[in-house]
Order: structure tokens, then sequence, then C-alpha cells
DNA sequence: TTGAAAGCGCTAACAG
DNA sequence: CTGTTAGCGCTTTCAA
């Protein structure tokens, strides 16, 4: 194995100290046109590449973001599988990452220790949150005094970091709204957990806001919860759906994965989209073009909100900024096939 | 901000020297029972955690794996948003990389040399490639020895490393040995770039086998070739099928994604599948089951291929194997609702 | 069985 | 403007 060029082999070359070389080589402005030219030369000859790692060690700058996934099952893995949103944030994250220089690691975690050791152990610059964690595990990562970022956040807790997310009550309100006018009188809302995940929560009431705003009772929305945000679990519910001879119209889903759950089950037993039932989704993400109808969805980009999140954080550890960012970025609704007017 | 533990607190409070304590902490043999005892008390009372940046550093050891993925118009972002395979296959990875106490850089590249110094500069443990890259590339890499695994490459050179794939060929032979049982004499083939694409010559090349086999024509077979293999392209590709007027009753896809897109196409234009026509996918990813009606299609464990792949390099990594590991999964042809057989 | 000390490659006072 | 030098936190000879 070749030895490996350091910058030392590049100061003997350009005939100058090790630290002329690292003034050069980080821009520092007090090196002579003269010695810069001698250094680049020598830089470029020896095919010299700083090791971050030596970098990392003097700096305490690692130029690396941890991504932190909720583990499902003690597992990412169904995570990889079929959390397109979670990927399609990821592919967002990257882009501006490697723009400016950072890798992205991404780990889930267990418990607060584990996080906080991941952090220390390799000199992770920042951190990005998706999905809820406990907050002990926040309050544990204080100590370490970099930037985080939380995704989709709504807990009193997450104000003291930054937060990128949506108006999810404005999306749920969007989509009631759109089959209230189209006529539709009872709707099912079908999400997560309402009591523990603030966002299918938030979803919901802007879903009871727009019945309530069509002066319609709130008896018009039947609520269904499941455990999970799954395919599977939108096919369970909607099995249940059907089951339990649920006199509504329309759905509104919290999420497009499970959207194609229900419309699968649906379809299974005979029921026509959207002649038996309109059906709303979440997030527009591109698994959407599979579809047959093709959903109406609250479409949000996703790809942007991973954008943001890591240029925030990016900024937050170049000093850029200090107070907590707060970002509400913007959706509308997309309206498809699976959506009718009721006659 | 809370001042860092190092290894010299641990020593000084355990009353030893740092030499000691990492003659502990790295399970050499040759400390006593006694200052063991003492030195665990100290990592414990203290939280201490070895910090993997300077042991990178002193052992020129990481502790990470590259994996590159490649550029679609110049950005990770498509392959994030939808190549469900590579997600896929990263969760599998993921899980054995965290396991073993590896973290995964995820990258692309445009150069060799970019992918050079990455590897020099994140002083990289070893490198996973997913997708083909250009030969320049490996032969670049070949100076820096470290372990590289190879996934799905057909290619000469790729022999003198380590490789993980599939029978390609067998699953297309599966795939029309299946189709021509059920009464098929006419199949189109719909895949990406054979000329360039070995993968899915390979799966072009086994339904080949299967049509001579049974003494048909080889016109049996038309071919189609998109310039990729997505959901947009089999759109594309199928509703060229049918501007063809291509007699065919059945098509064999290379992969399930562009399947997906030919099935949109034709069942906008009001074909029925199965009816019209009979459709053989290729992956068997998670977006299957959004499919309707399923798709039939060749499994493979994607994720066990992430699995194997990182298992793989770890192994090489840590000189349990030296020779080029060759590995071939098995798949096998799982049946659904979008074949029929031919009356 | 333990410790002193010289690195690993780079940065950043400080001195000149 | 440039060089000297002391770290960053850990490993690993070598000697005791």
């Amino acid at each position: 194995m070749k030895q490996k060029i350091t910058i030392r082999d590049v100061a003997k070359l350009a005939g100058v100290s090790s630290a002329t070389v690292s003034y050069v080589v980080n821009g520092i402005n007090k090196v002579s046109e003269e010695t810069k030219e001698k250094v680049f030369e020598a830089i470029k000859q020896l095919d010299y590449q700083p090791d971050f790692t030596a970098i990392s060690l003097s700096k305490r700058k690692s130029n690396m973001l941890g991504v932190m996934m909720p583990f499902v099952d003690n597992s990412l893995a169904p995570m990889f599988r079929e959390n397109y949103y979670y990927t399609e944030m990821i592919g967002g994250m990257e882009s501006i990452a490697r723009k400016n220089k950072y890798d992205l690691l991404i780990s889930g975690v267990r418990d607060p220790q584990d996080c906080k050791s991941w952090v220390t152990k390799r000199n992770l610059d920042g951190l990005i949150f998706l999905g809820l964690f406990p907050e002990a595990l926040y309050e544990e990562l204080k100590s370490l005094d970099i930037p985080i970022v939380l995704i989709d956040n709504y807990e009193e807790f997450g104000k003291s970091y930054h937060n990128i997310r949506i108006d999810d009550e404005l999306g749920g309100y969007l989509a009631g709204k759109h089959l209230i006018e189209r006529g539709h009188r009872a709707i099912s809302f079908i999400g997560h957990d309402l009591a523990n995940f603030p966002v299918d929560w938030n979803r919901s009431n802007g879903l009871k806001k727009a019945v309530t705003e069509a002066k319609l009772s709130t008896d018009a929305i039947t609520f269904f919860e499941g455990k999970g945000s799954s395919f599977e679990i939108g096919y369970e519910m909607g099995t249940k759906l059907l089951e339990l001879g649920d006199k509504s119209t329309a759905i509104f889903a919290s999420s497009d994965i499970l959207a194609m759950g229900i419309i699968k089950a649906l379809q299974e037993r005979g029921k026509e989209i959207p002649h038996d039932y309109s059906i709303v989704g979440f997030d527009d993400l591109a698994i959407n073009m599979i579809s047959r109808p093709g959903l109406t969805t609250i479409r949000q980009d996703v790809f942007n909100k991973g954008v943001v999140s890591a240029q925030t954080i990016i900024d937050a550890i170049e000093q850029k900024i200090s107070d907590p960012v707060h970002v509400t970025l913007s959706i509308e609704l997309v309206e498809r096939e699976s959506t009718r007017r009721l006659e």
C-alpha cells in the first residue's frame, strides 16, 4: 500500500512549513501569493488529500451529520423498506450535505445514552431527528451543545430546537373542505394513534375544522385509529371500515401509504373508487404514481423538507444562525381521480 | 460545554496509565484482573466514550463503510425517491453494519478521483458499489487496498472483487417458462439498454432460453429497450407497445417498477391485466403490495442482499476472508394475479 | 503486568 | 508573512 501523502510531504516539496500548507488549504489569508503558488503546485503534484479524520480530531468538527430514524420492531429495516416518506427526505438532505461537503450518518436509536455516545464517538456536528422520540433523549443531548433539527415536531419542549414542518392542520382542513365542497357529509378519518401522534392529531383536527366551518355536526366524521402508518395497517383499517358497515362516502387518510392500503382493501371487496368512496391521502410521495385511480392528496414537498432541514443545520453549525429556526413549508391539495362530486 | 472525557481522565481516576486503559478497552489480554476492575469502574463512573475519530487516526481504521450509488441527472435524489430496490438493500446493510459497530456513508460519485479522495479523506474501511460504474473507477481504487463489494456486477474486471448477485438469467428463464407453460406464444420483453446493462441482458437471455427450450422460434419475443428502469419509462414503453400494435399476449418486464409503469399505461388504454396481457416483473419489492392486480414476479430477497454484502465486506475488513467471494443468492417465481393461462 | 513516549495528520497559538 | 510547537485522543512499540 502506497504511503499516505501528508501535509508534511507537501510542505517539504514546496519548501515551506506544514503550518503554511495548512493556511493555504484552509484559505487563511496571510500567505503571500508566491508561496501559495508553490504550495498549490506541490499539492497538485502529490495529489494531496487532507485527512478528514485528522482535521476532525484537531478541529473537533467532523463534517458529519447524524440522522436519527425511529426503530420499528427493533430495526430500521421497515423504515428503509416501506417508509418512502423518510427515504425521499433523506434524498433531499443528501443533496445539500454533499454540496457543503458534509456526510450523512444514518442511525436508529434505542436509548438516549446510545444516541449521545454515538454523537460523542463520531464527533457529529449536528443531528436531525426524523420522527418522534422520547423527551428524555433530547434532554440528554442538550449537554452536547450541537445544533439539532426536529422534523414534524409539535412537542412543547421541541420549541428550543430548530423545527421544520408543515401546517398539518391546514392540510387536514384542505382535505375536509375538498370533500365537503363535493357534497360529502359523512367522512371517515383514518390515522395513527391520535393521542400520541400530534401530526395525525393535527390533520384530523383540520378535518374537524372544515366540518365545523361547513356547519355540519362533528358526527359527520368517524375516526379510525391504527397503530402505525403502513400499507398493511391501511389495509386492515379499510377492511374494518367495511365490516363496521360504515356509511361514510369519503375517507381522509393521514398518509398516502395508508390510503393505498385502504384502497386495496376496498377494491378487493368490490368497491369502486371514487364511485363508492372518495379518498384523500397525504404527502404525495413518488409511489403515488403507481396508484389507480390517481390519488387526490395533500402535497408536501418532502424532498425539499430534507433540503431545508439539512441547510438549516449546516447554517447553524457554521454559525450563520443562532436562535431556533422554525420553518413551516407550504402544502397544497392535488386533485386526481380518487375523489368525486356526490350527486 | 462539558469537557470531553478522555482516556487520560480514566487513567488518572483509576490510578493507571492511559496505555493500560487502552489495553482494557480493547480487550488486550495482558492486564491483571485487579487493574481491569479498577479501570472498568473508572470508565463507568466517568461515562467514558472512546473517540472514534482518534481511534481512526491512530489505527487507520474508521469503522465506516462507503456505499456508492449511481447519479441520475447529476443527483442521488431520484435514487432515494424512486429506486426502492436500492433503499431496501441499504436497509439490509444498515442492520449488519450497526450490529458490527460500523456506520454507513452514502454517496454518489462523479469521477474516479472524487471517489478515491472520499475514501482517503474519510479513511473508509470498505466500499460497496450499487450499480454500474466506469471501469476506470475500480482501477483507480485498486491502489487503495481496501475491500470492495460489487452488487449485480457481470463485468470481467469485477471478478477480482467480492461479488454479490443473483442468477439473472435463471430469473428470466423462470419468467419465460411460467408464461410459456401458460400458453403464451408471443412475449414482449421490456428492459433497460441491453447492450450496456448485463443484468437486463441476462434476464432477457433467460427468457430466450425458455423460448428455445420450448422449441418456439425466438421471433416469439419482441424486445423493447428503454433508457432507464423507472416507472415513467415503463409507462412510456407500455404506451409504445400498444401504439406499435404489438400482438404479444404476455410481457416480461425486467423490474417491478417498470412493470408498474407498463400496467398503468395499459390499464389507462382500457386493457385488462391479466386478461389482455399477462405480466411478470422482477425483484418483488415492497411496493408490489400496492399493485392491482398483484404482480407475478421473480422474487429476490433484496434486504438480504444488503445483509450479505455488508457482512462480506466486514468479514473482509476483519480479515476473516481474503480471496474474492462470489455469492449468488437464490430467487423464486412468485405467482400472483397478473398472469393467467391462455385458453 | 504496566508505563513512557512517540506517533497518526492536522490546526492554531505564539513567536519571529 | 512564515515557522515552531504543542496539542486533539488514542494506539503501540519498547523498556522496565
